[in-house]
DNA sequence: ACGCTACTTGACCGCCTGGTCAAGGGGCCG
DNA sequence: CGGCCCCTTGACCAGGCGGTCAAGTAGCGT
């Protein structure tokens, strides 16, 4: 849909967009319907499909913004770090952080990837995340700062750990405490250290 | 539903549960309808409701299935390790085999963790795993063989490092070599040992 | 004040869903 | 051969779904 929005359109948009997100995320997808959302504002059903084509358009639209705001975060932290090692650290806490205070966001990515309707785009924003990461893993290790090794692989075994304490945290089986983050990033920081090579 | 099968009727279910394994994990749960897998099969649409109470209990049946398999793997694999370390990389490595060799349950696990009408089952069972890995970190470093640390934390760090690696190998990012496995053992022993321990 | 366009309404549609059930096999045991 | 119980059938149901649309409203530029 592409659609000239006054002012109070794109306010609509947004509101639609925001409440869905919430709905979905606390609901699932699938069993929240149009309707809900839409009763849920106490608008008409057809603002919905003046605003999107359809569901599945809408929630795309919503993980296509997540997903912005999620690298814009990832990439302002990396760029202020002094070294590639920094920069990883840096990138982790930055993942995490944002991960934590945006649960319905992560809820949101953890269902896409799991149906192939929305993984596609998603596998795209995630692949440019690992990209850049696997790029600060290269230029740490031609700096002598952590051992060579398939930099794909190893920003994917950080995406993963990040990934999974965050989920823990956010069913509150971990507590939402700065720990939570340190112990992650010094478990892969070492992790990536290896056998600390002889220096 | 309990009710007395006999052979034949065993052998029924089961193909309902492998069947419907198979269209969930590729379609959805969601959108996968009873009919669909009922005409699937070649059968009446009763015959699923003979079996089953609901859509939801099937894949609960399915979920929990599956869960005891790979419980057992690991198991079976810690038990015949010589000492707690030994016990972490075997442990690890069975659950990501299993889980290569299980793409099907293992899309399944992903998606009932976002859902919270099969979560609670399914949490359970990986309290479970990750109490019997937190008990073997904690006699590991009762051991001396790692530096202390949270047990139960570190658990989630390796099944996070764990589940996004195999999820990579299923979605075809990664190859499903033993390389794979090996870099996985590697980054969490290193990840445990942490800065390695005087000696 | 007019008109244009962005927006809103809610009844309506066809379809499909999960689930039920009365009726009818079919195999096994006595 | 008779009866029993496990199993199977598929038409049927109420309800909800995603999506449409003709009709109206409101605010802005002129």
């Amino acid at each position: 849909m592409d659609r000239k929005l006054t002012q109070r359109g794109e306010e609509r948009r947004g509101q639609l967009m925001a409440y869905a997100t919430q709905r979905f995320a606390q609901n699932g997808f699938h069993p929240t319907s149009v309707a809900e959302i839409t009763e849920g504002l106490g608008v008409g059903k057809g603002v919905f499909y003046w605003y999107f084509d359809s569901k599945e358009e809408l929630l795309r639209a919503i993980l296509a913004d997540a997903q912005l705001d999620l690298r814009r975060r990832q990439r302002a932290a990396v760029s202020g770090a002094a070294s590639p090692s920094d920069g990883i650290e840096a990138g982790l806490r930055a993942s995490m952080e944002w991960s934590i205070e945006h649960p319905d966001y992560f809820r949101l990515f953890q269902f896409a990837a799991t149906d192939d309707r929305f993984n596609g785009g998603l596998r795209k924003g995630e692949q440019v995340a690992v990209n850049d990461a696997a790029k600060v893993l290269s230029a740490a290790m031609d700096a002598g700062e952590i051992p060579d090794g398939d930099a794909t692989l190893l920003s994917h075994a950080l995406l993963g750990v990040n990934t999974h304490l965050v989920q823990q945290v956010h069913r509150g089986v971990l507590d939402a405490t700065d720990d939570v983050i340190d112990a992650a990033v010094s478990f892969c920081l070492h992790g990536l250290l290896g056998r600390p090579s002889p220096r």
